[in-house]
DNA sequence: ACAAAAGTGTTCTGTCTACACCCATGC
DNA sequence: GCATGGGTGTAGACAGAACACTTTTGT
């Protein structure tokens, strides 16, 4: 390094990873994306994917590609979350990982990850197993953002399929706030956002009356976020 | 490394550092604190207080202990803001860093900083030097934090001195949020958060007519915080 | 007595909350 | 025709916004 660099500090350093928290929603329940481990230390458990940063990318893009190598998934919401530097988090030595959280649908997931996906699954955010590392921290501030990031941002809609009827969304707003919503103001409040494009179908999968299909309206929400609006559910 | 430890990569591995940007308020308006660089690259340009993360160290610690080192400021209100890993950001080579945000009032700055503070100066959020590396975007991200923070988070008061009238507390609020506010709605919110404690003393500084002081309910915030309260402004 | 800064209430308006029945469809 | 799930309106409570004068005190 000293060698192509004028002014080059040579401390030791840390190593640097990438973990993503990736959830995604049933139509019942949110759920986590978790790897099992393929080699020590914690092989066997399980943990969020994630990898090392190489020198030539981004933190983004390590995280991009890392989620992309481990589970088939690409092109998805993906935020950073915080960054984990206690000194013992990793029996290795000393490892920084910088936590990023992710929405997906799981009819994108499904048709994403194919055969990939045999070391990945998906697990309850009720009920998961004991995970490697700190995950189970970053798990905790995961999905303390997820239920506080709904609440004003329209990111719900990227755990739904591209159309979608608004017992779904509300389905889906009650599962990640883990409580009842009222049905009339939830629905009379996200029509009057002006977010959801009304479509000319139903969901004829319904067994018995048929529900309209919404679209969330991606165009609108951009034009909204330049003039610094506010979203509140 | 591979002596120490069993279970051992060796990537390549960036240099990780921290980055703090310090607000301070001086009853009329928000300023950084900046440090001079004496070294390349970017000697003699204005950067935000930093350095590097050592081995032994937690991210936090890290951030603290520089910002102690390079300005004298201690045990003050800082918080983890954003990872900024751009390949290109630094000259010196790849170089991660971490940025925190932290607030003081700048009665506790004096009386820490003292002699310490040569290379460091406060410069107003409107009219400040070009920063070295990409300081500029991480202290363009701090702002839009404090802004958002503010308004559903006390933390207001760790800008003003430990005793305060309302008047002070609102011209600190118009300051960060660069608007102005309507004087009896704001005291009614204020007060009937519960959050302020009516001290038996004026302010004795005013010319004119005497203030009436009050100090933060620390106690009471921290109880209201367990049960998940809603501060909004 | 007057200038400067602190302090104080009320009305209006819009939004959130609580709440119960009808409609369409498949069996 | 009935069981299932989708869809709808209103009244009361509450909170935010707008707005102007009185009080204290130093000079």
């Amino acid at each position: 390094m000293s060698k192509e660099n004028k002014y080059c500090y040579d401390y030791p350093r840390p190593s640097l990873t990438v973990d993503c928290v990736v959830f995604g929603f049933d139509g019942l329940s949110i759920k986590v994306l978790l790897i099992n481990r393929g080699v020590e230390p914690f092989k066997g458990k399980w943990a969020l994917p994630g990898g090392f940063v190489r020198m030539e990318e981004s933190i983004d893009e390590a995280a991009a590609r890392e989620l992309k190598e481990e589970t088939s998934i690409h092109s998805i919401f993906l935020e950073q979350l915080y960054t984990f530097g206690a000194p013992e988090r990793d029996p290795r030595g000393r490892v920084v990982s910088v936590a990023y959280f992710a929405l997906i649908n799981l009819h994108h997931f499904n048709a994403m990850a194919g055969d990939d996906a045999q070391k990945a699954q998906w697990f309850s955010l009720q009920d998961f197993p004991p995970l490697a590392f700190d995950h189970a921290e970053i798990l905790r501030m995961a999905v303390y953002r997820l239920k506080g990031k709904i609440r004003y941002q329209p990111i719900g809609f990227e755990l739904l399929p591209e159309k979608f009827t608004l017992v779904q969304l509300q389905n889906l707003y009650e599962a990640v706030l883990e409580m009842p919503l009222d049905k009339r103001n939830f629905r009379r409040k996200m029509l009057s956002t002006g977010l959801l494009i009304e479509l000319n179908e139903k969901d004829m999968r319904s067994t018995r009356k048929k529900a309209q299909l919404y679209q969330f309206n991606q165009e609108k929400f951009n034009e909204l976020s330049k003039k610094g609006f506010n979203f509140e559910i």
